[in-house]
This record gives C-alpha cells, structure tokens and sequence, in this order.
DNA sequence: CCTATATATGCTCAATTCGAGCATTAATTA
DNA sequence: TAATTAATGCTCGAATTGAGCATATATAGG
C-alpha cells in the first residue's frame, strides 16, 4: 500500500438546516465571507470533538443558538475550486484543500436565531424552478428549458448531444414519468455546466476559464446565487429531504407537536414542491397510522372546525419503497 | 465566525467494490495492516487529484488493475477511534484523525485482481445473518436475537430498555413489518453496541474501556471480523445496494451484457439475500421495461431451455418509490 | 332564522399493482 | 414413451391509488 504524506486538508462541516414556515419551507442562511448567502460553515476540530456530528452540533448551537434535533449526513464535497478565499480564512495556506461534511437537519420551527447575518430564507429562493405549487414554473417554460435545449445544441457531435438531451429529459421530466421532485441535484448540476446559474460564471472567471457561452440574462434570473458550492450542497438536501419524506416519517420532525391535516398537507406540499389531493392525503396518512386524532379542533376563518392531530406514538415503523418491484415471496408465517 | 487551525487530518478513500458470481454477492477485500481482511483503502492527495472519485479511481486501478464503472460516495467517516494504527501507517503524527469517504463501486464480474492479498468474497462472510435465501439463519434465532434481548435486559433503566427493545424490533424485523434488507447498517451498528462483533471487543480494548458485558463467544461466530470500521462500511454498502436495488436498475451494472431472467433473479436475490417469487418477478421484470428479449436461448442441464435477454435500451428511465404515499394531483395534462 | 360560502370529512368507484399458485411448454433422461 | 425438470403463460383476489361526489359544520350577511 502506498505511504503518502498528503497535502494538507483542512475539514470543514456545512449544516443544511431546514425548517417549515407555514406554506414555505425554509432554510437557515448566514452571510458569507464573499457576502453571498451561504449555509451555516465551521471548521471541524479533531481535538475538541469525538465526532462530526458532534462538532456540527456545537458550532451551529454557538453560532445561532438553534439546538438540532434530527441530522443526517448528506455528502463531503473535496472538488478542486474549494481552496480559496475560505481556506485562506479558515486559516489554511494558498493550496490548501477543503473538504467539507454536509449535514442536512431539520428542525421543528424557524426558530429566531442570533449570529451575523443569519437569517431564515425560503428555500425556493435560490430554487425557484423547483417550486410547481401554483403550476408549471414561468422561469422554467419560459427561459430554463429553451436555453437547456440550446445548450444541448451548442454540443461538440453528435453524441453528446444526444447524451445532453436525455440527462435534461429524465431530470426536468420532459421524458415519460415526468418531474421527479427529488431530482434536485440533477438539474442544478444541468443549469450549472450549462451556464444558467451565477455560480457557473463565477467559478470559470476563478479558474481563468473562459465565460460559459450561454445568455448571461438568464445564469442572473435562475434565483439567488450562493457562495463556494453552497447552493449545490442545499439542492442535495433539498433532495434527500424529499426523497426521504416517501419512506420515512420526516415530516414530523418539521412540524409543531399538533396540526390539523391542512397544515400537515401544506408542510408536506412546501417540500415537495406541488400540490397534493386533499381527501387522499387525509386517507393516506390516516390509515397509514402516521397520526392519532386529539379531543381538540380548530376554527378557521370560516368553514368547518378541523381535527386536531398529532403524530402517532408508534411511528418510525412505517415503511416500503418500490421501483425495480421486488416480489417477495412470503413475509412471515 | 470562529478561526480555528484544525489540527491535522488525513483523508482517506475507501471503495466496496461489489460484483455478483452465480448466486455469491461478492466484494473486494485487501489484507488490512493488522492481518484482517479490509476494503481497498487509499489516501486522497489533493496536489495529485482533482476530485475523490478521480483519486479513487486512480489507486484502485494501481492497485488492482480494476477498472471501476459504477461509483457513488457512500459516507465519511470521522470519529475519535480511527487515529491508530492506521494513521501511522499511512504517515500522520500520533493523534492524527483520519477522515474517510467511503465509496460504493459495482463491477460486471469479479475480474482477476492483482495486488497483496486482494481477493473477492462473499459478503455474508462478514454478515452471515443477513443471507436468508435458505430460510432465517439459525444464527440469528439461535444465537444473535437472544443476545439482543439479554443486551436490551441489561439497560440501566427503564427507558433506556425500551428504547433498546424498539430499536431491536425495527431492525431486525420482530415487530410490526418484518425483515427490511435494506437495514444492514442498524443492524450491525446494534450488534457492534451490544458486543456481538469482535470489533467492539477490540476497539473497546484499544480504548481502554472495560470490555463489554455479553457473552465473547457469540462476538466469535458472527462471522468474519475486519480492520478499522471497514466492516461498518460495508454494511453502509450493502445497505445502499439494497435499497437501491428498488428505485434505481443498478441490477444492470451488476450482471454480465446478456442473462437469462433466472440468472438475473438469483443476482437480485443475492444481494437482498432473500427468494423471490418466480413468475411475479418475471412479470415486473419484462413489464416494467427493464428487459428486451435477443433471439438466443440457453439449454439448461435440463428442462425447456432459457431464453436470453439483454438490459433495455431506454433504461434510466424507471422509478418512483413510496411510503408516506403522495398522492399527486394528476401528472400532467 | 335562512342562505350563501368555505372547509373538513366521509365514502365510493374504477384502474392498477401485487402476492399466489395452477397450467402449459419444451427440453433431457431412463 | 413416460418421468422429470425448468421456463413461461395466465388467472384470481386483495390491497393500493387516483378521482371526485356527498355530507357535515362552521361563519357572514340578510
């Protein structure tokens, strides 16, 4: 095995912290040292903590005051392009290279937080393409998908055409099963090598590389730009939020200890981006056990009390995920 | 925001690099510094490698001669327990924390390999308990679920014996839903906690904390133990490949260009390391468009012979998964 | 009190999916 | 030719899921 004396790595620990806010579903932002918004950043000390998750906690509860309850790893990014300014800040030498853990986390309330500049922001912000509650996105009709289209146009043969338009296809849903919420990921990382997001033509102009040959207008009304690879650590969270919510019971950890099955529904449609059907979320979330009905109700503005519910004691053995379909042949006698 | 000079960290790359032989899931495995089996590991040198994934790519081939297809980046390990002995070996100071980014790569076969003790093996040497493809291990009934409870019996009170308990339950299957394959992780994280691998008597040794209360016997049966946490990784790997395995065709990367559905079912089955139902996973197979039927056939030793078949070409374009169910409006006009 | 309006909640229907298992086909072997 | 083996085809019933009609219970305005 080969015995290397690495350059040196500094490890940093980025938090995704997601909240819900009535129908918006949020995400804590602090201002970067490039005065971008950026996500919740500190250094990870293998001498004060045992573990990341651990460090991630202490730091975010210094910085904002916010004690996290649920956290998840999501992805270390290590990709050239991180070392600079933030490793120079942090305290690295030029070259120095950063690897930062995220963390998705998710808290009950958009609690106040303190700490410079840290503030609460919709996550559709910086996403407003991922956001179908009121329809089909206008900035998606209307500008994304044609200069994706011309992107794929602008390809060196024939080949990566081809391959270019069928990326576009399965991540913005133009093909068969149509939009795939938790697909994040992927159409940023599309929007970004096709030059459509700010951060795209920051990075090149770092790196010397010649600008993105796509219309700047667009790259600057593709939502707020975030600073060093933020916004594509908060799509993966975005999108593991919403992969998630389909096998687990995550929704509870966003959500106050009570809710009728409206606010319950608006906090699910807040994450996935689109609006579901009413008596069949009810029904589904019902028979699905995931809740037990309270003696209260509540009165709207007008119209009949709703129930009040709250998450059932039993949760966390829910469950089944399908795909591929895997037919078993008898699950217990 | 807090400046901190971290104190120094390795990073290193792990690969679990999964292939399928017949009806053996297999995986490769290096001899680690301490004699045990262990997954290829490699330092990541930011001066030589733009990104992990060209880093690991890099050494895996030096080291192998294996061409990686398939890869996904699994987990970052970090905790406190990791310094020694690797960290020396591989040229850190004393205290030196090695930070590890696991990768997931799935090979067509399991080529020939080259290199010190690289040799492929059937990853239920290392979690015999989860190949139920013969019925419910007897390891499990016999030996592993007892040595749970007396471990949840041991709890220091009352809650945290319930709270042990539930964990058990949904783990390993005893309550409402039955076995979920795809719980690899929880499950030899619980046995790992209750003392019923041989890591946990090792690095609770090395730690110098007192050994753990259950019976070293059982600690010796559960199959074969491996260096640093390279066993947790695995299980994180296979985990992943699992659950996968249903919302995403990677059963392709796994077989050879052309298969007859038996030999498909048996790869699927595997690696959920449990039967299927053979005329129902035909029909998910062939009608959710995953296959295409050649005009070959294969004769068995006996019996009708099989036809062959080769993964569709629009593939890629599968999926949903369920759970909470979101029951959408309507898809699209 | 009565009516219009707004929600919440209950319920039904049809299409689809999924677990099971019977039936048929096409080969080999005795 | 009969027995055996494995592949393949097909049907049945239960459960799930998308849709939407119907009913219940409020408020607001006359």
């Amino acid at each position: 095995m080969t015995t290397l004396a690495s350059a040196s790595v500094l490890v940093g620990l980025n938090a995704a912290i997601a909240a819900i806010d009535g129908d918006a579903p949020k995400i804590l932002c602090v201002k970067g040292p490039d005065g971008h918004p950026g996500l919740p950043y500190g250094p990870f000390d293998p001498a004060r903590h045992r573990t990341f998750e651990i460090g991630l906690r202490d730091w975010v509860e210094r910085q904002t005051r916010l004690k996290l309850g649920f956290i998840e790893q999501l992805y270390t990014f290590g990709d050239k392009g991180r070392e600079s300014p933030a490793a120079l800040i942090e305290g690295g030498g030029v070259g120095t290279r950063i690897v930062s853990v995220g963390y998705l986390a998710l808290a009950a309330e958009p609690a106040n937080v303190e700490g410079d500049g840290a503030q609460w922001r919709s996550w559709y912000d910086f996403f407003p393409w991922e956001d179908w509650r009121s329809g089909v996105p206008a900035l998606l009709s209307n500008t994304i998908m044609s200069a994706l289209r011309a992107w794929a146009e602008r390809a060196e043969d024939e080949n990566m055409r081809r391959t270019r338009e069928e990326r576009i296809g399965v991540a913005f849903g133009v093909s068969d099963l149509g939009w795939e919420e938790e697909r994040t990921l992927d159409r940023y990382e599309l929007m970004y090598e096709a030059g459509l997001v700010e951060e795209a033509w920051r990075d090149r102009a770092a790196a010397g590389l010649p600008a993105p040959r796509s219309d700047p207008g667009v790259a600057r009304r593709t939502g707020t730009s975030m600073g060093s690879d933020h916004r594509r650590m908060l799509a993966t969270a975005i999108g593991r939020v919403r992969g998630k919510l389909k096998y687990r019971p995550i929704i509870f950890d966003l959500t106050t200890p009570t809710f009728t099955l409206l606010s319950l529904q608006q906090a699910v449609e807040a994450i996935v981006g689109f609006e579901l059907h009413k008596q069949n979320f009810r029904r589904s979330v019902e028979r699905g056990g995931f809740v037990e009905k309270t003696e209260l109700s509540v009165q709207q503005p007008s119209g009949r009390p709703a129930a009040v519910f709250k998450a059932s004691d039993e949760l966390g053995q829910d469950r089944t995920a399908k795909g591929l379909t895997i037919p078993r042949l008898r699950q217990s006698p």
